[in-house]
DNA sequence: CCTACCGATCGGTAGG
DNA sequence: CCTACCGATCGGTAGG
């Protein structure tokens, strides 16, 4: 009712824009139903973000911006105790199930504007991938990891089996009877990302 | 111009519409851009399908009954020859691949309707991934399979990553730097999949 | 941050 | 299979 500090508006604005638009798309949102869900007017919601344009690149960006932050902590971390490509895999689960609307929106983006995420991609992850497959072409060099591996496929992959998972998995899962758990499926997808890397005799990585 | 054949008519639509849902979403979709790209009025385009929830079924449906009638023929081409994981796979792909608006129209609509999604799926698609899970269950029995693998987390994992990859692989590359194609991709799927799921020494099965 | 309002386009119908 | 048309809703603006 009163609650004009304009960041906490701003924040409810992005905080229902995320959920609306991973649950119909941007297009199937209309910015009444953003302003109606955040408890303000329309004209208030194009007051912030000056178009709705505006406020799908910010929603987006929000997104992103948590990856631009996050992963170089993780590779430091991940790096100290040699390769360990579970604790970025759990990571990356980590982040993304704790909402589900963040995988989603972001799939739903690169179906809708392959170009432009396509550059985002580029910008914000091609310095943490490069690590990763460095660090795999390292692995296969001293005999630890499985010579047949495309280090840059199997990178993509796993990234692009891990998104969708969080993004449609639950769903896709009704595939299936009986039904996988999301948690079930995370840990499987461990497990292959695993086995299809590592050299035999598996040890803890 | 005089191409009247009610059939012919009904296939354009469809055609059309499977290209913009993939590309824009249905809701991002407008009846007028699909009756201008079938060469007809918008009227006409109501006429054969009811409505727009008429079509976007009809587009679905299309793309589902392939499966149904798909899947059988290739299980049993499959099981004539012992389980073999890689030709189901490969199998996928070529549909896929062929037309990637199929993968993409399905990825929306499981973000954009997935409880009906859910029963589609179940329906169609349960009967062949029930004998996928007997078939890895039989290979871990025999110790061909690696007991670590959840037959049912496994199976949904490599379709909906199969699935994601035709979808949006191609711009999911751009993660890295240099880009793998949707072929290298596909190779390296493939051999995912057969690297976590037989036990070593390898053989093909 | 709001009320009042705008032209454009939406899905769909009437009628033939 | 078309022309003509409808009410509703869209994203966005004026003005305060």
């Amino acid at each position: 009712m009163l609650q004009s500090v304009d960041s906490s508006v701003r924040a409810r604005i992005l905080e229902q824009a995320l959920g609306l638009f991973a649950e119909r798309g941007v297009s199937g949102t209309s910015l009444s139903s953003i302003a109606q869900a955040a408890g303000i007017s329309k004209p208030t919601l194009v007051y912030h973000f000056g178009s709705k344009e505006g406020l799908r690149s910010a929603v987006l960006n929000q997104v992103m911006e948590h990856w631009q932050a996050e992963v170089p902590r993780l590779m430091v971390a991940a790096a100290s105790g040699g390769p360990r490509l579970d604790s970025l895999l759990n990571a990356f689960f980590e982040y993304f199930q704790s909402d589900r609307n963040r995988a989603r929106v972001l799939v739903r983006e690169m179906l809708d504007r392959p170009v432009e995420m396509r550059t985002l991609l580029a910008q914000h992850l091609q310095p943490w991938t490069r690590l990763m497959t460095e660090a795999i072409r390292l692995g296969q060099g001293s005999g630890l990891l499985r010579p047949q591996a495309d280090p840059e496929s199997y990178t993509v992959l796993v990234i692009c089996s891990a998104l969708s998972l969080v993004a449609v998995g639950p769903d896709a899962s009704a595939l299936i009877s009986p039904e996988p758990t999301l948690a079930d499926q995370r840990v499987e997808l461990v497990r292959i990302a695993r086995t299809a890397l590592l050299n035999p005799p598996q040890q803890e990585s």
